[in-house]
RNA sequence: GCCUUGGUGGCGGAAUUGGUAGACGCGCUGGAUUCAAAAUCCAGUUCUUUCGAGAGUGUGGGUUCGAUUCCCACCCAAGGUACCA
């Protein structure tokens, strides 16, 4: 039937050429990048996902189709380019499942895996997927496992400001001792000369190495929930119990692997100047880093053995100071505490356990403390300072001790009122009867001996030089930066690649024995006696003789030949989420790679990320620790450059719009929008897929979903059911997630793109509301049509200067991360060339090139149907002519007081004086000054006319 | 609490160096087509209005011939705040 046949050909079949489209990509690995090419090379990477069980929604993809879009436009602009996807499969939210359900989490992530790989694949996303990485794969661990030795096997050397091999450090402790290194570690470092560091046992000169290593152990405090047996992340505690049951947590000290990230604390802060990331982020690193100039202050205490260290950005209030305040956790508080104090002391403690850091940071109302009984010693007067604890001292920050000088700090000055400590005045002329005196530049130092008269800045100078002089404090660079706890008491994460020999000591494994896999467990629980769930494994004790290696159950391991036996219990914490994610972007350049964790020749060619895409919400954790692990790759010579992404973009979050209908509180009724008055009732959510554009409810749909409602009674308003709207985040629980899957299965990839671009700025956070996207999609149908007729004429003016004008824009936009201002120009020019009826090929060419990579598979089509041969993805991007866009006349606005009130069209070529007098001479004019006379006419030639009085 | 971002019609948003506020789209209203509906097309749509005009970009001030845009103070919402990823 010949006349059904060509309606077909009419029509916007998206299902059917999406579905080609991406067949022929896959087939003909169109997206596949190459590791040379005499092309300039560009890469293009988001922020892998990790695959939660409830698949992705619309807001998943949004920073995806963002970064896909760019690496097709790179792609039309001659570039070489890597865009390549992965997993970020390691994570709790699969352990808790395997724990509820006693499913093995490899299993659920892999069906997870595969269920976004369709709905990746629907959105036509042009990846190169044989580049694939998923965090949780032995493969892909094996070199986290690697970097993690690495990290074992190096020290901070402060003079070379690098990382270095541990045997440069070695090397100088045979030769000189430690007294002449100058390295980043622990603070209790003893010192030692080269002959009784030769004469150490094995065992103390590891102990030693181990201070200095940029992983090593060490005791840190965390929120411990003795009734899970686990410890809780900060958002998993509320009010001070756990989410989940409403446990106790209390604050405890545990050993942990810890990562030395603070010594490359001020590369991390002076890098942010050589990458272009948003300033917000930027400000979030530099505000965790927390870089802080002041003095490091020691005070003896009176009557027992011990000296308290505090770090203060004032030491020139150093005479102001009345009393200081110890972090309840302090180690001295035990040790200094009187009897007749000690009651109180040991409730504050207890109780301040029970209060997570936040919420002690974000509570400055309530004033709480404990005198301890104890006297420090000022240093310059000798006079007792009264010790107090205080929960608004953190133990994690600066030494956990603070010397409060009430007069210059509001929180010491709020606590000494409180518990009416004396507030001695140490700022000339300045009135401290009602808060605190914190402006640093405005006053001169009094009371205070040889700082009298002295403004801050010599003052404190002066200060530091006298505490030198004493011996008992110095100049001093603090940050905030902690250094990272890199132990977790689960199950699914990388095992490190570490054993514990007889001395308790840890050992590394050698690289051939890579990867440490992880075991079997029968249960993801802790085990009873409080160990991580590792300590479930039946066999996890590693046994090596010579070049042979296994791991083993702890009876093979008592029982095995003790002849060059080497290996012990391995260890039973697994590495954090942000392990696996910390160099992933090195290593999809080579990522099949078994004999290294990249080759040279890959890292050399691709070298760093040109645009990485992803959330703010990863600001100061993933996009911290990578930034650190590429320097310390960087230091050892294994990746050329220091920062691994030179642009980064933020994509904002999609929320959702929330249904409500409204249940009377009483009576099974449900009201309408329009009619519920003041009728008391109950929000309750609706499904958004069963709401339709213009808010109306499927009311029958509606009962079949809440069988509980199906009985009510629904008041209508002008025959209608209207839900109410909500923005809220997008969940699960709120019943307001929208599926790509749908979405694409009902207006097609390209409408989902489209939309997703066009619902606002890629930054900001937006609700979503599936009704606009028949926009879009009619946008698409109208663009299908303007291509039903085509031939070679010759383009009009207008067509050109429509179709320059557009790619102007668009160019610029995509430069410009705007792309919801793209699928407006879109849309202006295929309205305008509809209207102007083009036909011409060398106007449909181009377009189709604009629009590809926005809308790939319906520009596929359509530059199928111009008559190429070939893919569009590889065309080159039109070039834009200026010419075609001259206008020789304006509309110029002309406005009174500022307000616009009429244009007047004149040529652009007039002067001032021209402009002026038509404008003064017009009727229009006329009628508006009304026999006024102004008193200034302002004539900005090219822009507009404004007429004042 | 602190840091960061944002606030413009009924809704999403536009306005690139201070120069025509509301582009584009949704929704809504009216019309064409249709037996009817869907789809499509056309027109209108910031508010108030005595139809002359007046007001208007979270609130209150300021700078300017002119402010959504710059400055000050405030209000509200979202994200982060070190074991969610």
């Amino acid at each position: 039937m010949p006349f059904q046949k060509k309606k077909f050909a009419m029509q916007y079949n998206f299902q059917q050429i999406e579905k080609k489209w991406q067949d022929y990509w896959s087939k003909n690995q169109t997206f596949k990048a190459e590791n040379n090419s005499d092309k300039p090379k560009y890469y293009v990477l988001s922020m892998f996902p990790y695959p939660s069980g409830a698949g992705l929604h619309v807001g998943h993809p949004l920073g995806y189709i963002a970064g896909d879009i760019y690496a097709r436009y790179k792609r039309h602009k001659g570039f070489n380019v890597l865009h390549p996807m992965g997993y970020d499969s390691f994570g709790l939210p699969a352990e808790q499942y395997a724990i509820q359900t006693g499913q093995h989490p490899a299993i659920t992530t892999e069906v997870n895996i595969n269920r976004y790989r369709e709905q990746l694949d629907q959105i036509g996303f042009s990846f190169d997927w044989s580049r694939e990485v998923r965090t949780s794969n032995p493969d892909y661990y094996k070199w986290t496992q690697w970097v993690f030795i690495q990290l074992f096997g190096s020290w901070y050397n402060k003079k070379t400001d690098k990382a270095e091999e541990i045997e440069t450090l070695i090397a100088q402790f045979e030769q000189d001792g430690n007294t002449t290194i100058a390295a980043v570690c622990d603070e209790d470092v003893a010192q030692f000369s080269a002959e009784e560091w030769t004469n150490f046992s094995d065992k103390e000169k590891q102990e030693i190495l181990l201070k200095y290593r940029l992983t090593y152990l060490a005791d840190a405090e965390v929120n411990w929930c003795p009734a899970l047996g686990t410890v809780l992340a900060n958002d998993e505690i509320v009010n001070g119990v756990s989410e989940r049951g409403g446990h106790t947590v209390i604050r405890k000290k545990m050993t942990q692997w810890m990562m030395r990230i603070t010594a490359y604390a001020q590369r991390l802060l002076d890098g942010l100047d050589t990458i272009d990331w948003p300033q917000p982020l930027k400000d979030s690193q530099t505000n965790w880093i927390g870089r802080s100039e002041g003095a490091s202050v020691t005070f003896k205490i009176k009557d027992v053995e011990g000296e308290i260290e505090v770090f203060t950005t004032r030491p020139d209030t150093i005479f102001g100071v009345s009393f200081m305040t110890l972090a309840p956790e302090h180690e001295l508080v035990s040790k200094i505490t009187t009897p007749a104090q000690k009651e109180a002391v040991e409730a504050y403690v207890e109780a301040t356990a029970k209060r997570s850091e936040r919420e002690r940071m974000a509570d400055v109302k309530t004033i709480s403390g404990v005198f301890t009984g104890a006297y420090a010693e000022h240093p310059f007067t000798k006079e007792p300072v009264p010790i107090w604890i205080g929960d608004y001292v953190l133990a994690s920050y600066g030494t956990g001790a603070v010397m409060a000088v009430p007069c210059g700090d509001q929180r010491d000055y709020d606590f000494a009122k409180h518990f009416n400590i004396a507030i001695p005045n140490i700022f000339e002329g300045v009135d401290i009867s009602e808060e605190a005196f914190a402006d640093k530049a405005n006053t001169v130092i009094a009371n205070s001996d040889f700082l009298n008269g002295l403004p801050y800045k010599d003052a404190v100078t002066k200060a530091i030089a006298e505490l030198e002089k004493l011996g008992q404090g110095k100049g001093k660079i603090n940050y905030r930066l902690r250094d990272a706890v890199f132990s977790r008491q689960r199950y699914w994460g990388e095992p490190f690649p570490v054993y514990y020999n007889q001395d308790g000591l840890p050992q590394m494994l050698a690289q051939q024995f890579l990867p440490l896999e992880l075991p079997e467990v029968d249960k993801y629980l802790p085990t009873e006696t409080g160990e991580p769930p590792l300590g479930n494994a039946k066999a996890w004790h590693w046994l090596q003789y010579g070049d042979e290696g296994k791991v083993v159950t702890k009876e093979e391991f008592t029982n095995a030949n003790p002849v060059g036996k080497i290996g012990g219990p391995l260890e039973l914490n697994t590495m954090p989420g942000w392990a696996g994610s910390s160099q992933y972007f090195n290593r999809y350049m080579d990522p099949r790679n078994t004999e290294a964790i990249y080759s040279d020749e890959a890292i050399n060619y691709w070298e760093d990320v040109d645009l990485y895409i992803g959330g703010s919400e990863h600001a100061t954790g993933h996009l911290l620790y990578s930034r650190f692990w590429q320097k310390f790759l960087f230091d050892r010579g294994v990746a050329p450059k220091q920062e691994f992404a030179k642009k980064l973009i933020n994509q904002g979050m999609i929320t959702g719009t929330s249904a409500f209908v409204y249940k009377d509180v009483e009576e099974n009724k449900v009201y309408s929008k329009g009619v519920v008055g003041d009728k008391k009732v109950n929000p309750v959510h609706a499904d958004v897929s069963l709401v339709n554009a213009s808010d109306e409810l499927d009311i029958e749909a509606f009962k079949r979903w809440r069988p509980d409602l199906a009985e009510a009674e629904f008041i209508l308003e002008d025959g209608k059911y209207i839900v109410s709207r909500e923005v809220e985040k997008m969940s699960k629980s709120k019943y307001n997630v929208v599926n790509p899957d749908n979405i694409c299965e009902e207006y097609g990839a390209d409408s989902l793109r489209l939309y997703e671009m066009f619902l606002g700025p890629l930054e900001q956070s937006k609700p979503w509301n599936t009704a606009g996207i028949t926009g879009v999609h009619g946008f698409l149908k109208k663009l299908w049509k303007l291509y039903l007729t085509q031939n070679d004429s010759e383009p009009t003016a207008d067509n050109l200067k429509t179709l320059h004008k557009t790619i102007k824009k668009v160019e610029e936009d995509i430069e410009n991360f705007s792309f919801n201002t793209s699928v407006s120009t879109f849309m202006i020019c295929v309205n305008e060339l509809t209207a102007q009826k083009c036909t011409s090929k060398k106007v449909l060419g181009p377009l189709a090139i604009l629009v590809s990579p926005y809308a790939p598979h319906i520009a596929e089509e359509l530059w199928e149907k111009l008559g190429n041969t070939e893919s569009i993805a590889n065309a080159a991007f039109p070039k834009f002519e200026e010419k075609f866009l001259i206008e020789s006349t304006k509309q110029y606005p002309i406005s009174f007081n500022g307000k616009m009130r009429f244009t007047i069209e004149l040529p652009l070529d007039l002067t001032k004086e021209e402009i002026e007098e038509t404008v003064m001479a017009h009727e229009q004019t006329i009628k508006y000054l009304d026999g006024r006379t102004p008193k200034k006419v302002i004539v900005v030639p090219g822009k507009i006319v404004n007429i004042v009085g």
